[in-house]
DNA sequence: CTGAAAGCGCTTACAG
DNA sequence: CTGAAAGCGCTTACAG
């Protein structure tokens, strides 16, 4: 075409207003370049300049609707910043997190957005110590110095035990998933502090589902609930998954649901929607999190080096929702 | 470190043993580079190599279940041939996904599936003329010649209308999106056909929602049925959003479902567990879907060029399922 | 059997 | 004001 492919970057990226290229020359290579449909090579480009304009992405279970939501958040606020984002999926195993962020540490990722695993501490440790930008979302472990977006799980479970017990519960159980993860201890921990102010914490109230199998842990505990001395007269479901089941499993032992066990879980479900009742729940501000936690990241990308010692934990709260309309 | 970068590639990508490097180097390279974290830069060989070893993922709504879903099992199967997934969304926007397929472009992928919008021929068209390996899933254009993966809806529709004729209904409605794409056309031709075989269609019965609007097109809908003067008994639901919102309409019309309304569904959901009722639906092999997708895909990268006419259409029957257990 | 060199497609510092 | 050249980090064909 008789130009050199210098000059056509130079047009293509906008730098030829500094009087570099002639006018007739940049309209002449904009056209072809459109005519043939040419898009510039981004691995090359990358490599170039060293920053690969990717944000990696590792999500516990991709098919969750509250995961699925958040990646979309996130994808939405990465992409006004003109960053792709690669989603990788774990499953809940630490192992499959250290593999992804092998994968997405040879793509060159800009930096990482990641929804940690259990027992995954080390490879975020390592991770931490590549010196690369990372934000952990929705969990976080409290001795990893890292940017963290997660919610105020401890008051969230705080005020939806207290809203048990102010509609008159006096048994109040949990259903939490076993595991070492802070949101979980901290959804505990809330739960525990509103029933020990008023001496109702009762060990035997406590159930840990584990997740791989949750079905069967939360028949067989609601089951155990069924035939306790104590009457129970309330539940709290602590995860969007486990409410499902739980409420299912009440509804085949034939309990009316906020006549004989009042509940408030954690998330929204559609389902919710189908009972002629009102579910009460903690709605997550999800489209916040995700946003936040690119705002974060692209903050450090950009300013990496600046002031690398500030550290942000950004808790944002969950509202209980008591009584939904639409 | 005393050895050429080409040394430690052999090296690491295990062509060492064709007698070219010595075992004691081999050994020193492989430790060294566990201990130092290397991992090879994944742009620079791709560049050199000409392949990415990356699979474009475009879906028109990545919060939903389904797409999140499918996305599961698509990367689950990439990951056993050693591809990654980017992961785009469209929001079932045309120019949006035209912005994501050059995007994926100008990142090189070695390939694309694709879940396209409705007027997104032209962008699709352009693509297999750039004669890049393409899968499109779960919806497809007629007259384009591509790879696809997709259910036989006109199958399924057509059954799940029978069973409501079967069951005794006589006035079957359905609710569909208002959509010029295939899939959507199928599902209401076997609705049509299924009912103009014993004379009962009327173009009455058929209701079009929008996309954009659905829950006020939805409760509109209901409502209509509710006065009209043909008594509806029947309902077929074709898509999971259209049977969550529209089964929450006739509960709040206080209808009783499978007594004076029967339906069935496209998709399950979890809330369906919530009803007192079994709701039949129509199961979408998703797994399936998302394999078959990366076989094929996989199969036209590593054959390109061999047998390029050689197009499938890969057609999955989906199963009606009426009593659920579980 | 091994080392040096070329080249993938870009961007940018530099020489003319 | 413009063109040629270097270099990002790999892989592989080639010379020694």
């Amino acid at each position: 075409m008789g130009v050199s492919t210098a000059t056509v970057s130079l047009v293509l990226s906008g730098k030829a207003a500094e009087g570099r290229v002639g006018k007739e020359i940049s309209e002449k290579i904009r056209e072809t370049a459109k005519s043939m449909n040419y898009l510039p090579n981004g691995l090359a480009r990358s490599l170039r300049i060293g920053r690969s304009q990717t944000i990696g992405l590792i999500v516990a279970d991709i098919s969750n609707p509250f995961f699925g939501t958040l990646s979309l958040y996130i994808q939405e606020e990465a992409e006004k910043f003109g960053y792709t984002v690669i989603i990788a999926n774990t499953n809940e195993s630490s192992t499959k997190m250290g593999e992804m962020i092998d994968i997405l540490k040879s793509r060159q990722v800009d930096g990482y957005i990641i929804v940690p695993t259990e027992d995954g501490d080390s490879y975020i440790t390592q991770l931490v110590e590549s010196n690369k930008p990372l934000v952990l979302v929705d969990r976080y472990f409290p001795n990893i110095q890292t940017n963290n977006v997660i919610i105020d799980n401890y008051r969230a479970s705080y005020d939806a035990t207290r809203s048990l017990l102010n509609n008159g519960c006096k048994h109040i159980c949990l259903f939490m998933y076993k595991s070492k993860l802070q949101h979980m201890i901290e959804r505990k921990k809330g739960y525990h502090d509103a029933l020990a102010e008023v001496n109702r914490f009762d060990e035997e109230f406590l159930f840990e589902i584990n997740y791989a199998n949750i079905a069967e842990d939360i028949a067989s505990s609601v089951k155990k609930i069924v035939s306790m001395k104590k009457t129970i007269d309330g539940i709290f479901f602590t995860t969007n998954s486990i409410s499902i089941i739980g409420i299912k499993e009440l509804l085949n032992h034939g309990i009316e649901i906020q006549k004989q066990i009042q509940i408030v879980c954690f998330d929204k479900s559609d389902a919710f929607d189908f009972m002629n009742i009102t579910i009460p729940y903690v709605r997550q501000p999800v489209a916040k999190m995700g946003r936040t936690s690119v705002d974060l990241l692209i903050d450090q990308i950009t300013n990496h080096g600046d002031n690398e010692a500030d550290l942000i934990m950004c808790k944002l709260s969950a509202k209980l929702i008591e009584y939904q309309d639409n």
